[in-house]
DNA sequence: CTGAAAGCGCTTACAG
DNA sequence: CTGAAAGCGCTTACAG
């Protein structure tokens, strides 16, 4: 009793109320009693008594033992963001069907958290990683790859690295956005972005700018410094300089946050979408249906993007070093609402 | 080399580098080095090797060999639920300053799943569990708690069971709705619903009644089998004959999803908030701000109630047997806005 | 067909 | 002050 743990049944207990060693419990329990020819009726007497005691291994134990956990760690920007616990929830329906479990952890777009993250995940012994990175977090994953850690980036990607990724085709997403604004009629097109060295913010520019240019359209890009947790001062500035300065008939918002910054100061400066400005944003939302004008919105098809980085994730961790980089591009899709439809 | 895991640093590793045994790097890096009385020098010696070989012990191991896992197993009904979502990243953070790590798993309000998530956290080797009970799991969660598993369940307790909660004074939530609505002057107060055992949703029902009934006042309430995955054709039903057979004048919607439905149907009915009915809602957003009549919630102190769950579970965790029954019923605070403000 | 033994990487009495 | 040994609950060569 005195090293006993918990009053949990241990293998040990089935195999003496069985009257069979350890080895053989653990090979019929495993499946394994073809393989190792064990006899019908003893393999039949395990699994009834294992049955009968209810018992169920101790996975710390045997992930000890045989370097897998089953578990795997995933980190985000921050949980509580819809677009990541969507995501999360995805990679948990998938990863359940392979008996994983999952560990989260948010980093705040922190490097440093993202580090104390990844440590902490580390001596917990999953098994692989699923990283969301952050700015500046490169050489941090480039050390994580070399040392053998599998490990998939989503939702952004570092071009310089081997590291298997999957995202949404930033480039197309602001491409569609453009091309339907222009289409429209529009020629006063605005993007609202910030300042980023993440693929996912660098292609989304890049997709508007280009698309522009190749139109013969002159750009007109809101970089901001914006404070990411109170956008809405400075959005609704740079809004009132594009609008009343710079007669901008569309504006395309490339997240969320800013979105809804941007819906939030429109109101305020009493501004009618789309009768005097049209609006593009990223990632709907059910409750933007209420709004009063409908937003068109780039849909990321977050289930094929989680799905594929699960996949290439456990493949992974099953052929080790034989694996080979593997990268996805999701391509995006538009939908069309009313924020978006130029009035006759 | 044939039974090495990893090339990660071990504690003998350590100890070899040092020259000095395994026990001894333990104990100084478990801090016990004044309790053992070990020299300083050798102290120094051993934490600066450690250091210098970047070693983190093995939580597995360690977990094995303490039964302490340091992980936590969270039970929600759904994490891509943004409440749920909320209450994942306070659990993270308040977890995380304990050095616990959290696995979590959605329910989705079904009982075998709940029982199948509590058994592969155990097996995980949980320390304890966070859950948010789903209905019919009484039982299970009896049998948990009588198995001296700690667990402290969240967001609904059991009235008949001595298991430790953190719950929204929900009772409180419509009764405060309720005398909002009576004292703007409105008298035909409707109720939408749905069938529940839950507590959360029995406590709410009655919050509503018994206020109604002390203000001499006729309750209607709509408890509808509604499908919670597409509750709009339902609700709309419901709103139609409450507003123009019954001249219901304000509407309390107990749940989220439920108020997202019915802000939908009255869209489409052209119904007027607050002009042709008043609106009351549970738990926030801030896109419901954005809604041409921003709407007055119930707003749950989401961060005090989780905050609560966590500690009881880690007082549990930490006292074992002599951990006593606690449970704590959050007070909500109405949000008024312009949705339930009865029009001059 | 079956079992004894070693070992995963720790911690913890215990002995000296 | 320090180290050898046992043991957490498994799996896996290996021997017979």
């Amino acid at each position: 009793m005195k090293n006993k743990r918990s009053n949990r049944v241990s293998l040990k207990d089935v195999a003496n109320r069985a009257g069979v060693s350890k080895t053989l419990v653990s090979a019929v329990l495993n499946g394994k009693a073809k393989q190792y020819r064990i006899s019908d009726k003893t393999a039949l007497l395990v699994l009834q008594t294992a049955k009968e005691m209810q018992y169920s291994p101790n996975m710390i134990a045997r992930g000890l033992r045989t370097g897998k956990a089953e578990l795997i760690g995933l980190i985000v920007t921050d949980i509580s963001n819809p677009f990541y616990s969507t995501i999360s929830r995805i990679i948990e329906n998938k990863t359940s069907e392979l008996n994983y479990k999952v560990i989260f952890g948010s980093s705040d777009e922190n490097l440093s958290k993202t580090e104390e993250l990844i440590d902490i995940m580390l001596n917990k012994g999953v098994d692989g990683l699923i990283i969301v990175p952050c700015e500046g977090s490169q050489k941090l994953i480039e050390k994580l790859h070399n040392n053998n850690v599998p490990v998939v980036l989503l939702d952004r990607y570092f071009p310089e690295l081997n590291v298997s990724y999957s995202c949404l085709n930033n480039y197309n997403a602001t491409k569609l956005a453009t091309l339907h604004l222009i289409e429209q009629g529009y020629k006063n097109i605005s993007l609202i972005a910030y300042n980023s060295e993440l693929s996912n913010i660098k292609d989304r520019i890049s997709g508007y700018q280009e698309t522009m240019m190749k139109n013969s359209l002159e750009t007109s890009i809101h970089v901001k410094s914006v404070d990411i947790n109170n956008p809405t001062p400075e959005i609704e500035k740079a809004l009132d300089y594009l609008i009343t300065k710079k007669n901008t008939e569309a504006i395309i918002f490339i997240t969320n946050a800013l979105l809804v910054a941007g819906l939030r100061s429109l109101n305020k400066m009493n501004k009618v979408i789309p009768q005097d400005v049209a609006v593009v944003g990223f990632y709907g939302s059910e409750l933007f249906d209420l709004f009063y004008s409908p937003i068109t919105y780039i849909k990321q098809p977050i289930e094929v993007i989680t799905e594929k980085a699960v996949k290439m994730l456990i493949d992974k961790i099953n052929k080790g070093e034989n694996f080979k980089f593997s990268k996805s591009f999701i391509e995006p899709e538009l939908i069309i609402q009313d924020s978006s439809i130029r009035p006759k």
